[in-house]
DNA sequence: GGTTGACTTCGAGTGCGCTCCAACTGACAG
DNA sequence: CTGTCAGTTGGAGCGCACTCGAAGTCAACC
């Protein structure tokens, strides 16, 4: 499975906010408020100025999405954002904010099979006094 | 490693909120809210009305700290709690609760799991293509 | 040409989970 | 007796991440 890209249609294809909120699982209200908030680079409009979202743009948003479920704050969302708009100069200073973020997946994902198994734990403790009550 | 049980000093020991706060990693700002909202039972006082912890308010503390920390919202937690408080006859109730909950975290996992493949990726991209901006 | 419906902006409001403040009390050390 | 310190209460405030309302614009369809 290819990671990297997915394909939203055929070229030069563009999409309404409601579209691209549908595509990537956020509200327009979330969409409009991620580029007002600096995490989106402004969204290019149509002739009645409305946002049309390019494949690149849904591409980011799925990117922002999976940092914001893995408990990354919209500030540091935000301060990748700006590093990222500031071109190939900014490449360390990204790299090493994602492998900063990495490693504190790592942990969430340890501390949640702890926690896992006081979970097992309990249920299995149920299992075990059933009927006892 | 036990999961269940956690020496925490003598027998008949109890602790000061700060004391039970410092053990488990919240503020006593936290512990007196969860009293509050009904998370925890009353806790026992001494002469002057300050709260004592005793080990079993201790470990379920702890619990609920897990609980927490797998991102089981305050309002599910009071309703764990409310639960405990009415006696075994709600232990298939309890039960199917942390079923539910444990069903959440394995998803939870998985997702970061996804997550971190991307973040992988990323990082992997970087270094692929260092020096080249 | 009127209606529908998705869009626009701006600013205010919401829900959650704490977090803190003010005013006070009581125990203990010097 | 006088701090100092950890505790008590009730209620206010905060930070985060949205979420929504109001008022208006525009394009498309009947």
């Amino acid at each position: 499975m290819d990671v990297s890209t997915q394909e939203i249609g055929p070229p030069e294809t563009s999409l309404s906010v409601g579209e691209a909120a549908e595509l990537v699982g956020l509200t327009t209200y979330t969409l409009r408020w991620y580029e007002q908030e600096g995490l989106v680079a402004p969204v290019g409009r149509d002739s009645a100025g409305r946002r049309r979202y390019t494949a690149a743009d849904v591409e980011w948003l799925r990117l922002l999405t999976r940092l914001r479920r893995t408990g990354m704050p919209v500030r540091d969302m935000r301060r990748y954002a700006e590093l990222a708009r500031q071109g190939d100069r900014t490449r360390a200073a990204r790299r090493a904010l994602f492998e900063a973020h990495r490693a504190r997946v790592l942990r969430q994902i340890g501390e949640l099979e702890e926690d896992l198994k006081v979970l097992n734990y309990k249920i299995d403790m149920y299992q075990r006094t059933e009927g006892c009550g």
